[in-house]
RNA sequence: GGCCCCGUAGCUCAAUCCGGCAGAGCAGUUGACUCUUAAUCAAUUGGUUAGAGGUUCGAGUCCUCUCGGGGUCACCA
């Protein structure tokens, strides 16, 4: 059973306790709210307008009740002032004794808090400041708060700009009291607004584009679609471990194959891996494929549909993200990645066709290249260090090697290489792409190939899916897919720096006793 | 996981360099005030200085370890 932690929790526990035996209950079940905040507000200055407009003004009478959080209050002798807020804004209370009558008045000057949620009935008027605000008749306690949250005060300037004074900042406990962080800090409730924006812009797009988005399994027995180490998970009745899915990639392929010809799925991944600015163990991603699409046409949609995104969270096509202007308009910077490499570096991979060789020459250039790494994992080291940091306007890096893609088809050609490409916004991977392997042998060999290639770090190996190559016998259409991280998306449109601050409830370590 | 930085009242921060009574503002409490808006005025409560141990006459401060966070590197398509 909770007990308060200090005088302040002890004196609101009182004051609670205080209504109670003065029946009045400080968690009523009904509430008799007519106007929110900002419809009172309106209504007020819609009857003001037209009673101006009239031969004869009489006096203007909107009566309301109002209910939200009280976020600051004013004791002012027998007057009594407070701004409550709700979902849709902030409204000023004004109480007097005369009105209330002395035992509402009381009750007020007694037992009411900052953060209590209060309903309030009256007519609209404008105090001699010219705020519009409620002349309170009658008073009531919605919701008790015991805990304190944060106190921040606002001072509004002569140039309309708003100082803050106390804001609640301490970054871990904003992001392990994500609720108290939402109910003082208007900008992050800002920042998930437009995360909900991000999301519904994409399906909206893709809608449009004739996807149709499917809900695929999350427990799988075969993880597989990337390189990553899965959580693992067990069923009790089956007898049988489960992994967490680390990519939608292989069922939603199987989709096409059951002749839907564009699907998408918005969900969410998990990787049993190291946390940092851009990756948290879950994350949201986007996945779209497509029949009768290769990786060129996915650029077009995906460079549109990231465009299209901005526009509809920020209003437009160019962005700040972190003090640098991006735009996101079509169309973007395409650059094989060998070209990006040699640019970059000096090296041109081509010439290095083994992995000791092309070590040799990292080696030579002053760059660390671990002997264990595969020719192409090489290669993504340089895409990482060398490339990835100086991709700040939108870009599509194609054309990656094979041993690193054993989903994607390769260049006609060209052995070595596949079709993919990887998009980069503000130093930063937003997706990964590829004409998609639809040969059901050659994924059977690439299986077979990564399980040998990655034997030594067998957590990262990608498991054969018998049951995905059975489906791809039946036929695959050709089909492009592309998959794009919506939390690195929504940093970059909200002008984030760490995937903490647009993810509600990033994970933190367990702590202890303190809470 | 390595390295660096941080943890003081409900919140925001001083005091740490160079060891010497643990402070301020906001919030709270009491009082004054019938148009305030960072309201104001007067008085006042509130601390296991993240935790444990050590050095010292004396530790928020110095040392060691633990916990948590941030940054960075490693890892990570």
């Amino acid at each position: 059973m909770w007990s308060p932690a200090n005088n302040l929790e002890q004196e609101r526990l009182d004051k609670l306790n205080s209504l109670r035996a003065r029946q009045i209950e400080p968690y009523p079940n009904r509430v008799g709210r007519t106007h929110t905040t900002v419809e009172a507000l309106h209504a007020f200055e819609a009857a003001e307008s037209q009673a101006a407009s009239e031969p004869a003004p009489g006096a203007v009478t909107v009566a309301v009740t109002v209910a939200g959080r009280i976020v600051r209050q004013n004791l002012k002798g027998k007057v009594y002032f407070a701004h409550i807020e709700d979902g849709a804004g902030r409204l000023q209370l004004f109480a007097r004794i005369d009105n209330v009558g002395e035992a509402a008045y009381e009750m007020i000057r007694q037992d009411l808090d900052l953060g209590d949620f209060v309903q309030a009935s009256g007519t609209m008027m404008r105090t001699r400041a010219g705020e519009v605000s409620v002349l309170v008749e009658e008073l009531a306690v919605l919701a008790k708060a015991l805990s304190p949250l944060p106190v921040i005060k606002e001072h509004v300037t002569g140039d309309g700009t708003v100082e803050r004074y106390g804001a609640f900042s301490d970054v871990e406990e904003r992001y392990r009291q994500r609720y108290a962080d939402l109910a003082v800090n208007p900008e992050t409730r800002a920042v998930f607004r437009d995360r909900a924006r991000a999301v519904s812009a994409l399906r909206r797009f893709l809608d449009d584009e004739g996807f149709l988005e499917v809900e695929t399994p999350i427990l799988q027995p075969i993880y597989g679609g990337a390189a990553a180490r899965p959580f693992i998970t067990h069923h009790n009745q089956l007898h049988q471990d489960l992994y967490l899915r680390i990519s939608f990639e292989l069922y939603l392929k199987r989709l096409l194959v059951g002749m839907y010809d564009a699907v998408y799925e918005i969900g969410r991944d998990f990787r049993n891996e190291g946390v940092s600015f851009k990756h948290n163990p879950e994350f949201t991603q986007l996945e779209f494929y497509q029949a009768y699409a290769d990786y060129h046409s996915m650029m077009d949609l995906t460079e549109r549909m990231i465009a299209y995104v901005a526009e509809q969270v920020t209003g437009g096509t160019t962005i700040t993200f972190q003090g640098q202007t991006i735009e996101l308009a079509p169309p973007w910077q395409r650059i094989t990645l060998r070209d990006a490499i040699r640019d970059r570096t000096g090296i041109d991979y081509a010439g290095y066709p083994d992995a000791a060789s092309l070590a040799g020459a990292m080696r030579a250039a002053g760059m660390g290249a671990d002997p264990a790494m595969t020719w192409g994992r090489l290669i993504d080291t340089l895409l990482g260090d060398a490339v990835e940091p100086t991709l700040i306007q939108p870009a599509f890096i194609l054309d990656y090697p094979r041993d690193i893609s054993p989903f994607a088809k390769s260049v006609p050609g060209d052995p070595t290489h596949v079709e993919r490409f990887e998009m980069f916004v503000g130093g930063m991977e937003m997706g990964n792409a590829f004409t998609e392997l639809n040969d059901p042998l050659d994924q059977e060999a690439r299986f077979v190939e990564m399980g040998r290639l990655y034997s030594a770090d067998d957590e990262e190996t990608t498991p054969v899916d018998e049951d995905y190559l059975r489906a791809m016998r039946y036929g695959m259409p050709p089909c492009g897919g592309c998959g794009v991280g919506v939390d690195r998306l929504v940093m970059l449109v909200t002008d984030k720096s760490t995937i903490r601050e647009v993810l509600l409830f990033p994970h933190l370590r367990e702590r202890g006793e303190r809470s």
